[in-house]
DNA sequence: ATAAGCACGC
DNA sequence: GACGTACGTGCTTATA
């Protein structure tokens, strides 16, 4: 009780520690073996240290290991070496109360340090010893220099114009302000449109709404899209709350959250792009998450606007790849038709269009392609017939005719999936052409049926995306080490899946461009071409 | 704090 | 008869 509030008594400085330590840190002769060594680069970093020689992270080799786990230190002590080791809220405790390390006195952290560290070692010895040559391969060849990479783009951050989404974010209010006005008059009462309780409610008891497919969930009533969009067809209030909804969406996601996000310090937004968590070998972004910046709508790809350089020298270039999944499966099945098409440079979805609808290539309506876009679309998720419906708005039966004529196009797109299913089964994993594994434990043998071919849909798609992941994380490592040997004032500063973000000063926007597509292309691995495209502007709605 | 419902991206 | 596209993050509300 004595310690309530007012002098927290501080034993030792951050910087106290980390100077002592910054001549070891900052050795290149001398190798260290680190558990999320990212995390560690940005703290020392913080205090104008580096981190160098990193020659193993036990979070990454844990992921490599296995994706579908946890890679905490805890949870690989203990199942690894047996070791329960202590939390770190057992020593800091949690919430409000929660110390840090220095208002602790030096020799209580020390068993808590030298216990992580000691674990570190055990477990870097662990994995070296039961990483295959391949998973090897994949953690010094990708994931251990991208760590780098990342580490880099976190720390460029990107410009946010702040000022524009301050008046966004005050006309977008007039809008919500009067759709608001109008639901309530439908309504002919005041509730809140964000809950979706309330709104069940009010359509289906006050208005007695009556929607054609389910409307139920656990809980009560569904108010998602799909049923809002049925009902909008007949009734005006459910448009206005679909609108509602959207409006509010954009605004509280993004418009009003990432100015509060700025640091103080570079006047940039710094996500964290978290590299062991998707099932797949897929980055995620975090804090704020980047990577689901709206691009659909009108208004949403607005958001986009307020992604610029630091200055009016500068642009903001994005690249993508184009099909690259498609690609991938045309790479992976070897079937002829779809191989022809990329090496062609086909429209690839026009090219199905023809081929499900029987019709000649000039002859592939708009409506047929969209068919077939879906249809493509959902091959790569091993989509059912359900889902296809789901998606055209079709009946399961026509769903199956299209999927049926697609594989009947297509066999060995057939055959590549039941081979994949088939190699699932027997390994308990599929596998990437890099090596990244993905598990299933007992799902694919699992009585449910449900389990069981969730599990076989994954199977499928888990080759395609993960290959998809390795190829552009093979990328962000050359074009990084390009732009550091050649474009020093250029920052690498977003990655979307398949999709790079490149700040760029204009006199050199030309060089780095070819660079860019020149690492993106990474000398052609598949046997059909790997295309970028490339596009640039005075912010990331201009680049696309 | 946590769960549920919903919606944004690829 | 219900359930039927992969992978994520994060908002709000409601409940505890």
């Amino acid at each position: 009780m004595e310690e309530q509030v007012s002098e927290k008594k501080v034993y030792f400085t951050v910087e106290e520690l980390i100077n002592i330590l910054k001549p070891i840190f900052e050795d290149e002769n001398i190798a260290k073996i680190s558990h999320n060594a990212k995390f560690l680069m940005h703290l020392l970093k913080n205090h104008n240290c580096e981190l160098n020689s990193i020659i193993f992270d036990t979070m990454l080799a844990d992921y490599i290991k296995d994706s579908s786990f946890k890679h905490g230190l805890k949870q690989q002590a203990l199942s690894y070496l047996q070791y329960d080791m202590q939390d770190a809220s057992e020593l800091l405790g949690k919430g409000k109360m929660m110390k840090t390390v220095c208002e602790l006195p030096l020799h209580d952290v020390f068993d808590y340090f030298t216990n992580d560290a000691f674990a570190i070692l055990k477990l870097a010895k662990y994995h070296i010893e039961n990483l295959t040559e391949k998973e090897i391969n994949l953690f010094y060849e990708i994931e251990l220099p991208l760590t780098k990479v990342l580490f880099e783009m976190e720390r460029n951050g990107v410009s946010i114009d702040t000022k524009y989404l301050k008046e966004f974010s005050d006309n977008i209010d007039i809008q919500i302000k009067d759709l608001e006005k109008n639901i309530f008059e439908i309504a002919g009462c005041e509730f809140n449109i964000n809950s979706p309780k309330q709104v069940g409610e009010v359509l289906f008891e006050k208005l007695g709404l009556k929607s054609k497919g389910k409307n139920k969930t656990k809980t009560g009533y569904s108010t998602s899209a799909e049923v809002l969009e049925e009902l909008a067809v007949e009734y005006e209030i459910a448009k206005l709350i679909l609108e509602h909804r959207h409006l509010n969406k954009i605004k509280s996601t993004y418009i009003d959250v990432l100015p509060e996000l700025v640091s103080t310090k570079d006047k940039r937004v710094h996500t964290t792009f978290n590299q062991t968590i998707t099932t797949t070998g897929r980055l995620s972004s975090s804090n704020p998450n980047l990577q689901n910046i709206p691009a659909r709508t009108e208004i949403g790809n607005n958001i986009r606007k307020a992604f610029i350089p630091e200055n009016e020298n500068s642009v903001i270039l994005a690249a993508d790849y184009s099909q690259i999944e498609l690609r991938l499966l045309a790479h992976y099945s070897d079937d002829p038709i779809l191989t022809s098409a990329f090496i062609n440079n086909e429209d690839i979805h026009a090219t199905t269009a023809a081929k499900i609808f029987n019709v000649k290539q000039e002859e592939v309506t708009k409506d047929m392609r969209r068919k077939a876009k879906a249809v493509n679309f959902g091959i790569i998720y091993g989509q059912t017939r359900y889902g296809l419906s789901e998606a055209l708005s079709i009946t399961p039966q026509e769903a199956q005719e299209f999927i049926d004529k697609y594989f009947e196009t297509y066999p060995k797109i057939k055959e590549y999936m039941e081979t994949t299913k088939l190699f699932a089964i027997q390994n308990g994993y599929v596998e990437t052409l890099y090596g990244r594994k993905r598990y299933f434990g007992n799902e694919l043998n699992s009585s449910n049926k449900n389990i069981r071919e969730f599990a076989q849909r994954a199977a499928i798609n888990a080759p395609l995306q993960g290959t998809a992941a390795d190829l552009i994380k093979i990328a962000m490592i050359n074009l990084n080490k390009g732009l550091n040997d050649k474009f020093k004032s250029a920052k690498m500063i977003l990655q979307v899946h398949d999709e790079l973000i490149i700040e760029v000063p204009n006199d050199i926007v030309k060089d780095v461009a070819e660079l860019t597509i020149k690492s993106m292309e990474l000398s052609q691995p598949l046997n059909v071409p790997l295309v970028v495209d490339l596009n640039y502007g005075k912010n990331w709605k201009e680049a696309k």
